[in-house]
DNA sequence: GCGGCAATATACCGAACGGTATATAGTCGT
DNA sequence: ACGACTATATACCGTTCGGTATATTGCCGC
């Protein structure tokens, strides 16, 4: 059964990833719900509090999605570049299953620091970020030409990611099978080969 | 002398990039700028005139900086690490000269699509595509297995390099010439090179 | 010294904002 | 059948939103 909450957050995300959340009013969510005011604000306290609840519910379950595609050694001992292509999957996999929360998550990534969406995301963003350095600090301990460089990985890692699911998410690129081996190719051994 | 428009501009950077241009409204800039709303609207029209004044004028900037760093072979014939170089050198040396911009620039970079940002932004964000993956289609001509693959090249290059943006933009890394000469390295090379 | 224009201010507009005091309907345990 | 609790609606709050009609100031050309 589709509860009154879920049918809210549904409605929100979708109105959040085409007009962003500043520009969506409570109002308005609660008119494309079927809903009235005190009905929102009795499951989630306030705007804010219901981009907590959108953020805790889909980028908790991303999060943890890419950290069980990106964990490392895992059952894949030395298999780093299996690793990466599972992780970029998880991305890719995400903005298929989930465009929405996906486009939300982007136009977040980087939010003013003084803003409401920052303070909600932040911690999501950090355990991503986290998760991916992790990767490659277990992957420099089999690769010692690593060493010391896990956070410039992860920074370009995601941002090259993101950038796929961006132009993706504008349909602009179909990232198939292919395109994600010749991507984490190119990361890993150069544009050239 | 400063102008009362390079004031109003200068001070709407600084708002939009610390809480949002949604977030930020024409009253406050007024009282920032020491002037009132009239004035405000006689030299822009519109909030949104105001954002695309202030794009103009840095965006436009940034868009030719760069373009002038990524130009290829220029007279710079075979170097495409040299290029790169200079290419991820005028990204950060834009974060250094006017983070506000660059924060601003950051944040509007996956902007929804149906939001005024988007609107302003797009051309801006195009043009800097657009500039990157020319410098790929004409490295391309010289590494024949580049070919084709310009426009994953420049998605990948320009996630990457706002991503290091965005990072030292939050205090979290510091690109000197060392860190950006690994970066280009990386990318062409490969992580374990 | 006056017409015209660029640049500013006072005072106001209707609409939308996020949020709430209060009442009401259903359900469930006792 | 009644108290307590969950879930909802009506009607309203003060504030702020982007934007404007109108008046005023100062300067420049003639």
């Amino acid at each position: 059964m589709e509860t009154t909450r879920d049918r809210i957050l549904e409605v929100a995300v979708g109105a959040f990833a085409s007009r962003g959340y500043e520009a969506v009013g409570v109002q308005e969510l609660c008119e494309s719900s079927g809903i009235t005011k005190p009905t929102l604000y009795y499951h989630f306290g306030s705007k804010e509090g219901l981009l907590a609840a959108l953020f805790a519910e889909r980028f908790g379950g991303f999060n943890g999605r890419v950290a069980t595609a990106a964990a490392y050694p895992g059952n894949r001992r030395g298999d780093l570049a299996g690793v990466l292509l599972a992780t970029i999957g998880a991305f890719v996999e995400e903005a298929r299953d989930d465009p929405d929360f996906s486009r939300v998550r982007l136009s977040s990534a980087f939010c003013p620091p003084s803003s409401e969406r920052y303070r909600v995301a932040r911690p999501y963003l950090e355990a991503l970020y986290g998760t991916i350095a992790a990767t490659f600090e277990s992957a420099a301990l089999e690769h010692g030409n690593m060493a010391g460089r896990a956070a410039q990985y992860a920074a370009s890692f995601i941002g090259a990611s993101d950038a796929y699911v961006g132009l993706y998410l504008a349909g602009d690129l179909d990232p198939d099978e292919a395109f994600l081996r010749r991507a984490v190719h190119y990361y890993m051994h150069g544009i050239f080969s």
